[in-house]
DNA sequence: ATGTCC
């Protein structure tokens, strides 16, 4: 064993004496050659894992040093003033949006953005927010809930041949509602994203598998939906014939899983900048090219995953229990970070709140309990990072919805466009979000409509104040 | 968004 071999594996200064040192100690001990690089390598990924004792101990606290000097050279003021970025639908945007997104602009990770006609405001970075960073990743840039996804699956089925009664008692039968809810032990699915290998490769994952293989297929609460309606298609696509099919769409996230995993990387990553500006406090960063970016990549990858198999259960258990396989299936996350080109590099794009619109790319754009959905086809526009809106966007934030809207015009508003409702609550009222046809209107230039759904029985969580 | 502090 001599330094050629320490330095191979990457490491620099005073790292090699310290990892030289300790390994000859080990070889004292009777430990191979391989064995001794191994747990070098180990205690290179996860210098954190060795500070406690052991012969490691003072490898790993030279490599935390190591690593945190890398984060502060990275913890660079912000700049004077916010790089440009373009904006969708500027007279539907609040001004509390469009600051948030200047103070990311600012950001010296920031290399682009975007805004979309649904953005208002939200922790650190908008909602409708698109950021392109360099070599790093923004926990609060991809938002609590990870991986949050739309799913539709087209039922081979005339919608009429569906009764309402039916439909709701599908929908009781086969969803679970509400925080902390999970499926009792004999009701639950298996599914491969629960055996992912991921699980077994960080102690935060591996100590909240539990929690995820008891809420998968389960839908939360807020504004998170599983409803039947209308899809109409006026012309052949989605290898499906023009006309009305009964579609099933959904609304969902990672649960407590992607919830608990947005909250341990946020932390870590404002720990690891103490110096930033207190303006953007909430959008610290993660250099992706360390362990601790590594880590949140993964995991947030994961939680992409799961979100996006928690939507399977929700549309295999309803498949099944009606008897059909469905015709089509669209899906899109929009509360995730992607590794993207961007102007000759790659670059980390954020979305949070917006649906990925790459030329091609079908898209699902919800409008609310009681408005139609798109489904949309990507063109790809370089200014919007090939973003969309992800819905119609709030314009009453949750308690300026409960004062403001009356139950019996939330009811009209309902009864008019046929709509029976299980659970939900004012605040997330129809009247509570902007009109889905300004917002899809604002960014004609940036998808297709292929489709449109109808909304006829709609489930989402008990809200706060009843409708 | 989440059982609202691992």
């Amino acid at each position: 064993m001599n330094g050629k071999h320490i330095q191979k594996l990457g490491f620099e200064k005073r790292a090699i004496k310290l990892a030289l040192d300790a390994a000859n100690l080990r070889e004292d001990t009777g430990a191979s050659r391989q064995e001794i690089l191994d747990e070098l390598q180990a205690v290179q990924n996860n210098p954190t894992g060795y500070l406690a004792g052991g012969v490691y101990a003072e490898l790993a606290a030279e490599l935390h040093e190591q690593d945190q000097k890398v984060v502060s050279r990275q913890s660079a003021a912000l700049r004077a003033t916010p790089l440009p970025y373009r904006v969708w639908g500027e007279d539907l945007i609040d001004p509390g949006a469009h600051d948030q997104m200047d103070v990311a602009m600012r950001l010296p990770v920031s290399r682009a953005g975007a805004l979309m006609p649904d953005a208002h405001v939200g922790y650190g970075l908008p909602i409708g927010g698109v950021l392109a960073t360099e070599n790093a990743v923004i926990p609060y840039g991809v938002g609590v809930d990870i991986g949050c996804s739309m799913m539709l699956s087209v039922l081979p089925m005339a919608p009429g041949a569906l009764g309402t009664d039916e439909a709701r008692s599908l929908l009781i039968k086969h969803t679970r509602f509400g925080a902390g809810v999970a499926f009792e032990k004999r009701d639950r699915l298996d599914h491969e994203v629960l055996h992912d290998p991921a699980w077994k490769e960080q102690p935060l994952l591996r100590h909240l598998h539990p929690k995820a293989a008891e809420q998968i297929g389960t839908s939360g609460s807020g504004n998170h939906f599983v409803e039947f309606g209308t899809l109409t298609l006026k012309a052949p696509d989605l290898d499906l014939e023009p006309g009305e099919y009964l579609a099933v769409l959904s609304h969902s996230g990672s649960r407590g899983f992607g919830a608990q995993v947005a909250g341990h990387f946020t932390t870590l990553a404002q720990k690891l900048h103490p110096n930033l500006d207190r303006a953007a406090q909430k959008l610290a960063w993660l250099p992706l090219d360390t362990h601790e970016g590594e880590a949140y990549w993964q995991a947030m990858n994961l939680a992409g995953r799961y979100a996006l198999a928690n939507h399977e259960q929700i549309h295999g258990r309803l498949a099944r229990a009606l008897g059909l396989k469905p015709a089509a299936q669209v899906s899109n996350s929009h509360n995730l970070a992607w590794k993207q080109q961007h102007g000759g590099r790659e670059l980390i794009v954020h979305r949070k709140g917006a649906t990925p619109a790459e030329a091609g790319r079908l898209g699902l754009i919800p409008g609310s309990m009681a408005d139609p959905g798109f489904v949309v086809r990507g063109r790809g526009v370089e200014a919007a990072l090939s973003s969309a809106s992800h819905g119609a966007g709030r314009q009453l934030g949750r308690k300026a919805a409960i004062n403001s809207l009356a139950k019996k015009d939330v009811q009209a508003y309902l009864e008019g466009r046929g709509i029976t409702l299980i659970g939900g609550g004012i605040d997330e009222a129809p009247q509570a979000y902007k009109r889905i046809e300004e917002v899809i209107a604002r960014q004609s230039d940036l998808v297709d409509v292929v489709a449109e759904f109808q909304p006829r029985v709609v489930r989402m969580d008990t809200g706060s104040e009843d409708i």
